[in-house]
RNA sequence: UGAGCUGGUCCAGGCAAUCGCGCGUUCGCUUCCUGGCGAACGUGAGGAAAGUCCGGGCUCCACAGGACAGGGCGCCAGGUAAUCCCUGGGGGGCGUGAGCCCACGGAAAGUGCAGCAGAGAGCAGACCGCCGCGCUGAAAGGCGUGGCAAGGGUGAAACGGUGCGGUAAGAGCGCACCGCGAGCGUUGGCAACAACCUCGGCUAGGCAAACCCCGCCCGGAGCAAGGCCAAAUAGGAGUCAUGGCGCGGUCCGCGUCCGACUCGGGUAGGCUGCUUCAGGCGACCGGUGACGGUCGUCGCAGAUGAAUGAUUGCCCACGACAGAACCCGGCUUAUGGACCGGCUCACCAC
């Protein structure tokens, strides 16, 4: 069985890291409402940061919804990732997150950088 | 039975399987140490966590005392750590009623404000009107002059109301009742206030969330508070070594640069503050009640790029508002459902 364990390793914490990857991201995707960047790293595996402002998602059940939804789909997709760091942005706002979650973009966000990993 | 008023309690989809997350305890592995990894067990959002509108605790800063300015509060008594909160009471308004609502000190200290209508809006006023007298006219009436404000009309509001007497017509002009004011009157009440008595013929309209006056209260900032540890870089202080350079004929010495070490301040970053309390629950006692007291019992989130999720199946038959960020007590606002009282009105039956 794979390992789907996402502790504090697998996140992208610090602020240095943080702004590296914004500042000068190897690769930029976007799908939806999402915004996508990423960084190769050194640490072998794939990490995750996100932000979702309040400023485009009012309430905080509903940033904290979106940022679960994000990652979940991190979990269950990052053994098949490059070794990058990312940053996942909620550019624009999302009304109807009450009634459905938006996996499918974020789903086809993993799959196009698991495809940019394996062909550089 | 219907319509309605009111007080309170509880839940916040449930179960199972799998994959996951934060924190704590224990154990194991690893590591020079800080720590890292893994396992087991426990635990893990709200009634409003919200708005940040009040009141405290806590922390730092300021502070001899007083006055002014500025702001807040405003019937009385109690509760409380405290309040603009809560409880009980008083007064006023609304409702047939249960009940509900009230920013409820002062307008005989001053200033100010009041659209339209209306004759007149503050120690006012006479449009229609009423009455006396004079002149005129056959009369109805008209003109002049004086008295008046009852009735009409305007207005949110017109300088007490109703009735009787009185009068030329009228008027607190007189009387009775009601209203209003005064007494530091009597009685009841801790008090707000109420009832009664005596006096006053009415003088003193409204607005103080208009200025204002009176009484009481108030220092400022907030956990990004505050405390501790502390890279790199730049700069500071000191010590040492004496190497170069300068002032000296030379030594000493002084200045300066470089080097080494030490110290304090301090940014990034990390740790702490950080959850055990004005604490929950139960029993008994005191109190009309808010609440208080005694005893017993329980341990109940502490994240920090920020933890509660995902998938599948079944069931109730579809789940609203909504996410802790230092902590409490209130208020306000949003909101799905279940249950238990108390009371009022209407109708029917007895």
């Amino acid at each position: 069985m794979t390992d789907r364990r996402f502790g504090r390793q697998r996140r992208v914490l610090a602020r240095e890291q943080f702004d590296a990857v914004l500042r000068r991201p190897h690769v930029r995707m976007a799908s939806g409402p999402f915004r996508l960047v990423a960084r190769r790293n050194r640490a072998g595996f794939a990490r995750l940061g996100l932000v979702v402002a309040k400023r485009v998602i009012r309430h905080s059940v509903d940033r904290n919804r979106v940022k679960r939804c994000i990652r979940e789909t991190f979990r269950t997709a990052m053994n098949d990732l490059p070794a990058v760091d990312v940053v996942i942005r909620l550019a624009t706002p999302v009304s109807d997150i009450r009634e459905t979650l938006p996996q499918e973009p974020l789903n086809a966000l993993w799959l196009r950088l698991g495809a940019w990993g394996t062909s550089p």
